[in-house]
DNA sequence: CCTCCACCGGAACTTACGGAGT
DNA sequence: ACTCCGTAAGTTCCGGTGGAGG
């Protein structure tokens, strides 16, 4: 027993000793105090959250911007920091509330959370949405505080919900005595606004805010700064930095990918007990990234995504119609001796497996011989038939099923 | 310029299920 | 114990639709 507790305690002084002096600093959650080509959106936002200092309800703000280009870390560090300073000033007259809507995409759960953060219990199922709406506005009204309520990745919301709470908090604050709310819509679906009443529009887009993407040089900049913080000084070879910059400007500039991949390729270099960080571990960390996020899509698909997923993965990753991709399914899933869906859920469950990343579905024009999506894997189909072998019925079918 | 294919995608509905309030 | 309610997966029905071929 002692015995384990040495090889612990050494084990844990080799690795935090070699590579790393805070990798958190890497994490996608992380807010940094220095937000670099932020600067034009932080000194809005403050604009827009300024008049709460004089008691006064801000507009409500619609924010923009493609995944990892930084709309989260600059608005939860622009609201840290009004409160830190209205705190500093004795205010207590206001306070935010985030919810991130992919994870609470209902009505219910929004509302449910934001009472929460105002100090109220709610059951997590049970009542109707009515209920916690009023529970909602006796909570602001006990509280008389300005409420800033963020909804983050509000095109979940919108799509499952619709556009319903978002007009019924834009119009409480005619309902209310006492206390008053303001919205921060962040979307990444620069569409979605189409999709809303258009006195939702008109209330949310009173103030519109739009984040770009990095380019490579960018990326740099802000990598360059993270990874001073995060690793001991010289682990980095030279050339890791740019070489993550623009893997991820590849993909749309996401400065998350670019993060990712520096946080990964220091963890296998330190798992491999290396000194250094080479470009070699970030050609690794990108398909471990891969490999845990296909897994990870595995695990929580409905079983019929499962075998749509299968299905484009025995076919080599690539379907030139929906048509074609159904069929497949169906043969496969006969096989299985399972009732197969129909091709409406099929259609859906390929839009939903493209929102997740895993396929891009491409809307073509054939003319006379229709419209339909390319269906084409983003991942090697291999990958997939590997996350695939711990399913019981799949991972046989795989083995031993077809022919 | 019009047609018409092979779907797309919205909407309303069903079924099964689990939790809350009374 | 009973009713009410939300969620998730799926179905049925159906009105669009971009562009190659006539």
């Amino acid at each position: 027993m002692s015995g384990g507790e040495d090889i612990v305690f050494e084990t844990l002084a080799r690795i935090s000793s070699s590579i790393f002096i805070n990798r958190e600093v890497l994490r996608p959650d992380y807010v940094p105090n220095t937000l670099p080509h932020r600067e034009e959106q932080i000194r809005k936002l403050t604009e827009h959250l300024a008049p709460l200092l004089r008691r006064e309800r801000p507009s409500n703000i619609f924010i923009y911007g493609l995944t990892g280009t930084g709309k989260t870390a600059v608005t939860k560090y622009v609201l840290r920091k009004v409160e830190e300073f209205g705190r500093s000033k004795g205010l207590t007259h206001f306070t935010f509330s985030y919810t991130n809507c992919r994870h609470d995409d209902t009505t219910y759960r929004v509302l449910a959370n934001i009472v929460e953060s105002l100090g109220h219990r709610v059951p997590f199922t049970g009542l109707s949405t009515a209920e916690v709406f009023r529970r909602f506005k006796r909570a602001v009204e006990a509280s008389g505080k300005i409420v800033v309520a963020v909804l983050d990745e509000i095109d979940f919301l919108i799509k499952r919900a619709g556009d319903e709470l978002l007009y019924r908090l834009t119009r409480i604050n005619d309902e209310l005595s006492k206390g008053k709310v303001s919205v921060i819509g962040i979307t990444n679906d620069v569409r979605i606004m189409e999709r809303l009443d258009p006195r939702v529009r008109s209330s949310l887009g009173e103030v519109e805010i739009v984040f770009p993407p990095y380019d490579a040089l960018q990326l740099t900049d802000i990598l360059k700064e993270r990874a001073a913080k995060a690793f001991r000084e010289g682990v980095l070879e030279e050339g890791v930095i740019e070489y993550c910059a623009s893997i991820a400007a590849k993909e749309h500039g996401d400065a998350r990918r670019a993060l990712d991949l520096l946080r990964v390729a220091g963890e296998i270099a330190e798992r491999a007990g290396d000194k250094r960080v080479t470009i070699a571990h970030v050609r690794i960390a990108r398909e471990e990234i891969e490999r845990d996020m296909v897994v990870d899509v595995v695990r929580t698909l409905p079983y019929h995504g499962k075998l749509v997923l299968l299905v484009t993965a025995l076919a080599g990753g690539r379907f030139d119609s929906t048509g074609e991709l159904y069929a497949n399914y169906r043969e496969v899933a006969m096989r299985l001796g399972i009732e197969p869906v129909t091709q409406r859920r099929v259609s859906d469950i390929v839009s939903e497996l493209d929102m997740l990343g895993i396929v891009t579905a491409k809307i073509i024009n054939r003319g006379r011989y229709g419209k339909t999506r390319q269906i084409i894997l983003t991942v090697d189909p291999n990958t997939i038939l590997k996350a695939f072998e711990d399913d019981p019925r799949i991972g046989w079918f795989i083995k031993h099923g077809r022919d």
